[in-house]
DNA sequence: CGTATGTGTCTCAGGGCTAAGATTTCTTCG
DNA sequence: CGAAGAAATCTTAGCCCTGAGACACATACG
């Protein structure tokens, strides 16, 4: 209805991936850049999301990061604590950034460092009252704003995206290190 | 067919996120998680994406911020030339990064910086021969890796997955400012 | 017991990004 | 023409992330 429509693809109304793929049909032919119809658009959909998140997070005073350590913690269930290395695992960061994050949310007095008794490597990371009430406020926002971001897709839509970004994610981490399997 | 397959929802294997939802309800259950289902999944696949990503640009020596300036400017066709203005745009960024983007990359030598002869106040950025034979290279392999990340999914799929991306692009997209529409 | 090795966290150096505002240059209009 | 406003880019200040390696502690084994 609305714009051009070239060629067979008529799922996709004409997106900024579609046009770059168009740009690369016309300057290196030889090429297949079919893996941009997915990885291009995981990409933009992503920064799009993430700049949204942002921005929501953001008013509570928080950073998508904090914001993750929070919700890590909460959903573990009570006393509400975690190690260093079940938030980097759970969170897909460094373990230099976990002590980043943590740091922060220490000095703004929504978690708290414990040492464990047993192993004094080991240090956990438990939310404050504070961190607890801050955390069940933001995150039951945080699921009305993401479910905004979905209006345009019905519910079907959604389980097949889910399924295939479940997937997606499969595939990746197989492919990510050859000599691992 | 493997592993234990709890439920009614037998499209998702057991994942991550799954094992998230899991944890809300025991600890939330009267919250309504489905939007991660779609949107935790897209931040995860996302972040293991990028990782990937990360590594094979750095093998070639270039961030993957420099490497998205480079391609923007080889698929723009010669004279390989474009705007900050521009590039941000194309980059989904902020203007202060594509200034620190350009910077980087006319230092190693793979741009140059030219300023309009009409508007003075527009300034292109150019690939020299160095940065056109770079990114030809690393595109190239850029594509196969891609290829391999998504082995798994079927064409079917892919086409599928593009499609439904494009439309949560739009539909994050149309959400994004409230007063605008 | 004591060294070697492994594990968990933190430090350091170096990039990367953003918002807000400064700067330079155009455009408009009285 | 000249001043006000708009536009494009750059600067500044601040936050966030990573890899490499330091450090502290635990475990295995002779």
């Amino acid at each position: 209805m609305l714009g051009k429509n070239p060629g067979k693809n008529g799922a996709v109304r004409k997106d900024a991936v579609a046009s770059i793929i168009e740009d690369w049909a016309r300057e290196r032919p030889e090429l297949d850049t079919s893996p941009l119809e997915v990885l291009a658009r995981l990409h933009r959909t992503f920064l799009r999301y993430n700049n949204r998140l942002t921005s929501a997070i953001d008013e509570h005073g928080l950073a998508v990061a904090g914001f993750d350590v929070l919700t890590a913690l909460r959903r573990a269930g009570a006393p509400y604590r975690l190690t260093a290395g079940q938030l980097a695992d759970s969170g897909l960061v460094s373990s230099a950034g976990v002590t980043l994050r943590i740091d922060r949310l220490e000095k703004d007095g929504l978690i708290v460092r414990e040492r464990d008794a047993d192993d004094r490597r080991v240090v956990y990371s438990r939310l404050t009252d504070a961190g607890l009430a801050k955390v069940d406020e933001v995150f039951a926002e945080h699921l009305e704003n993401e479910r905004r971001m979905l209006a345009a897709l019905s519910p079907a839509e959604c389980r097949q995206l889910a399924r295939l970004l479940s997937k997606l994610e499969r595939s990746i981490e197989e492919t990510a290190v050859p000599d691992e399997g």
